[in-house]
DNA sequence: TAGTAACC
DNA sequence: GCTA
């Protein structure tokens, strides 16, 4: 395990969860997706669709369509309320230091030639509480720049059990994977990558009515 | 608008 | 810079 990158707000830990922590979290998000289906978002307005296959768990969940990006309470497709956080990511989550408790996980899933343009996770509306991304399976080339879209960039590998966490000035950089790297990992059956971002969307002073 | 083309 |  190589040191942590440290850098205006952002923490990249190699190799965080081990071997056997990342084959009981991959447990815990098959059952999610079992529950709450994987489906294929479209892009606002043209409604094109993404590479990226999604699916989420917790109180919210980030979804996108020809009408925008939302965080709703319900699968798009099945109508249910998306399932519970595993009580694995929330410890994750507490773990790390992040305040109150994480309302959205997104589950990215990523099979080969799958990826995700540069973006800012801007969609919550609080910014407070950092981002918390946690790799699992293939290798991804991730992609990160400033907070503006211009400017220069830089290229990371994220490996199985990387956990990487965009606070302070790093909570609203832009970033993206510009691929992921076919067998490089036996964590996942088939192959393929998932990732998951733990966020707040919420402020914490709002939390109780929830 | 988390996609994509096209042009440099 | 386009998209509906």
């Amino acid at each position: 395990m190589a040191d942590t990158i440290e850098a205006a707000g952002l923490a990249i830990h190699p190799g965080l969860l081990s071997p056997a922590e990342q084959r009981a979290l991959l447990s815990d998000i098959a059952a999610v997706i079992r529950k709450a289906p994987l489906f294929r978002p479209t892009m606002p307005r043209t409604g094109k669709p993404f590479s990226v296959m999604m699916t989420n768990c917790g109180p919210l969940g980030w979804v996108s369509d020809k009408t925008g990006y939302r965080y709703q309470p319900r699968h798009p497709e099945t109508g249910k309320p998306w399932p519970p956080m595993p009580d694995r990511l929330v410890a994750l989550w507490r773990s790390l230091g992040a305040p109150a408790e994480p309302e959205a996980c997104l589950v990215n899933m990523y099979d080969e030639g799958a990826k995700l343009g540069m973006h800012q996770d801007s969609d919550e509306r609080t910014y407070d509480a950092p981002v918390v991304s946690v790799s699992l399976g293939d290798t991804a080339v991730f992609r990160m720049g400033g907070t503006t879209r211009r400017g220069p960039t830089r290229s990371v590998r994220l490996s199985s059990g990387d956990v990487v966490v965009f606070g302070g000035e790093s909570r609203l950089m832009y970033h993206g994977i510009d691929r992921v790297l076919s067998g490089s990992s036996r964590l996942i059956d088939g192959g393929g990558r998932i990732n998951l971002t733990l966020r707040r969307v919420t402020p914490w002073s709002d939390a109780p009515s929830l």
